[in-house]
DNA sequence: GTTTAATATGCAACTATTTGCATATATTCA
DNA sequence: TGAATATATGCAAATAGTTGCATATTAAAC
């Protein structure tokens, strides 16, 4: 499983909490890797117990104790260890795209209205994707972790681009029907 | 779920055995929803359950008894039903896009070769849908349900180019650094 | 003649993911 | 003053998906 890669990842940056990693998700690394916060919190249980990372509860004055993890040497050998390992084929599994198989059978009005709201989405993700690119990355000096990163990022501006491209060509091609 | 939904969209094409339909999801649907025989089977345990299919076992002479499926009035019915509901947005899990992401800490030499058999899986894939392409839809007629599935089809395609040509530039980028 | 592949079905155990709930505090908005 | 939002953590149950095993027959390959 990667998700737990995907959080060792996430803490060679810094130390974080629980929370921090749920946000981390939801933002950078969280466009290649999507994870509920239930499903973070389990996972560093577990990754405390392999002690690959430790942690500390640290007070703060009036809002609850946040929980710090930090990733120990055993978890950065296990994440170059993981490097090796050949990476799983993502499992497409798209309804949409089951929809427009299944045309006959389907509403096409309200499949419609599901591309539009598609295309929408990764308008949205695209945008977010230019501004981080835009803040970050632009004319800077970049160390190599960066480049990667960067690599990362293009990988998923082209993505997005050609993703709109060719809901908008099914768009066109279901209203010629 | 969509499991269910993709097994009644199959079953509208024609009845078939468990064993056909897992096959199917290794070819023409299963390009865009994956799934294995076990989970085919279970899953067609409980549309029957539902109604969604009735199933009939017959005797081949020799080889094990199969037990055909027929889609039911009911099933065509949840098929429409379902499809004028949201469609869920891919859950996209890439463990190559974390490798990336994570590059200081990551075998380089590895992660190329990892680059290299996710190109030559996509092309694989890629010749698959253009000999369906050619075979059941170039200079055909087609009716709706035919159209339907040449659109995902030609997705699916553009799909693969895409993702060729951008696996190929990130080649290029980690050779550079 | 024995192994391998294809046909055909399915259970059980494990792992992963999602959904709903639960708790507790501080700040901001109306 | 009350409601909403953000911070911060986590359990429990349900659903989904993977892996390993089990069975049984036929035909082809070696």
């Amino acid at each position: 499983m990667a998700l737990a890669e995907a959080i060792l990842v996430c803490l060679t940056e810094r130390p974080m909490s629980g929370y921090d990693l749920a946000k981390n998700f939801d933002a950078s690394i969280g466009f290649f890797w999507r994870a509920s916060h239930q499903q973070i919190y389990r996972e560093l249980g577990r990754l405390r117990e392999k002690g690959y990372v430790i942690s500390q509860e640290m007070s703060q004055d009036g809002k609850p104790n946040r929980i710090i993890h930090t990733l120990t040497p055993e978890g950065k050998v296990a994440i170059k260890s993981w490097s090796t390992k050949p990476a799983k084929h993502p499992s497409l599994k798209d309804e949409l795209l089951v929809k427009f198989y299944a045309l006959e059978n389907v509403d096409i009005a309200a499949l419609k209205d599901q591309l539009t709201i598609r295309i929408e989405q990764h308008q949205t993700k695209l945008g977010k994707y230019y501004r981080i690119k835009e803040r970050y990355y632009d004319g800077k000096e970049l160390d190599i972790n960066q480049k990667g990163k960067l690599i990362a990022l293009e990988m998923g501006i082209d993505q997005e681009r050609q993703t709109i491209t060719r809901l908008d060509e099914a768009m066109v091609k279901i209203g010629q029907l």
